[in-house]
DNA sequence: AGCTCATGGCGAG
DNA sequence: TCGCCCTGAGCTG
């Protein structure tokens, strides 16, 4: 369940563990066996991160392409594999290790020119430094869309999920239902660079954590706070509890069917 | 055991 | 805008 953050932090762990190695993949579940069929037995030569979508490349030109969706997820481990559990959509193993990958809404085999076309659909990724923001000013610029929409729209900010998107909205006082061509460029600016930072400090950490130093619970005198996805944050999933920064309570609402979650006077427009 | 929810995205209408 | 896909965790009984 994971942003940008989440797929590269795993790239860089799959890269370490399989680059230049000879691998062998297969398939339990059935639903990549073909795609094992073409690859096993072949070398990693690259893996590499585009916003939520992962590429695996091997010696033969071929890539593996895989978006995690909402329920993807891997799981690694040193050794032989374990009796396979489950819906297992792809192993790769060496000797040494295995990686185990479940539920993605994608996982097939692309040639250089496809996946060159996948990269082409998506927007700039913060995390990336051959990111262009200006690609993404200019679609934010020109859209009578609301930038809580923009945002969570991974042709324009490839990589920002639903964490990133409420957080960083905060962070700048904007509201979620601002137009996005009534952000200016200061704006836009402000929060590509705080998207830079945030994603950039999460991929390290592999979680995500907003919250400035003075504004912590601990220090605001407040009870410290975990939340399931391991980070610390100002309104993500606290619908209903004080803001750290005003006390009023933070807002959810239904946003193209993702949940919303916003300070309404921290970020009255 | 069954229900609900989740850091996502697609296609039909 | 809705339904659907994919899986697992965390509830409720």
């Amino acid at each position: 369940m994971p942003e940008g953050n989440v797929i590269h932090h795993q790239a860089r762990r799959l890269s370490r563990a399989f680059r230049q190695h000879q691998v062998r993949i297969d398939s339990p579940q059935g639903r990549f066996a073909e795609g094992a069929r073409l690859l096993t037995g072949h070398t990693v030569t690259k893996v590499e991160a585009h916003g939520k979508h992962l590429f695996i490349g091997f010696d033969n030109r071929r890539w593996i392409h895989i978006h995690l969706g909402l329920f993807g997820k891997w799981r690694f481990g040193t050794g032989e594999p374990p009796e396979p559990q489950g819906q297992l959509r792809l192993r790769i193993m060496t000797d040494e290790r295995y990686a185990e990958l479940r539920g993605p809404t994608v996982c097939e085999v692309l040639d250089a020119a496809e996946r060159k076309a996948a990269i082409a659909r998506i927007g700039p990724d913060p995390i990336r430094k051959d990111a262009d923001p200006d690609r993404a000013w200019v679609k934010v610029h020109r859209s009578a869309a609301p930038i809580g929409s923009l945002l969570m729209n991974q042709q324009v900010f490839a990589g920002v999920g639903n964490i990133y998107r409420a957080e960083v909205l905060f962070r700048h006082g904007i509201s979620p239902y601002r137009p996005g061509r009534d952000i200016t460029r200061e704006e836009f600016d402000a929060i590509w660079e705080d998207l830079v930072v945030l994603m950039t400090a999460g991929t390290k950490r592999g979680r995500i954590d907003t919250v400035r130093l003075e504004h912590l619970p601990e220090a605001m005198g407040r009870a410290p706070r975990e939340d399931r996805h391991g980070g610390e944050v100002y309104v993500y999933r606290r619908a209903g509890r004080e803001c750290y920064l005003c006390d009023t309570e933070v807002l959810i609402a239904d946003m193209q069917g993702r949940n919303l979650y916003w300070c309404p006077a921290c970020q009255m427009s």
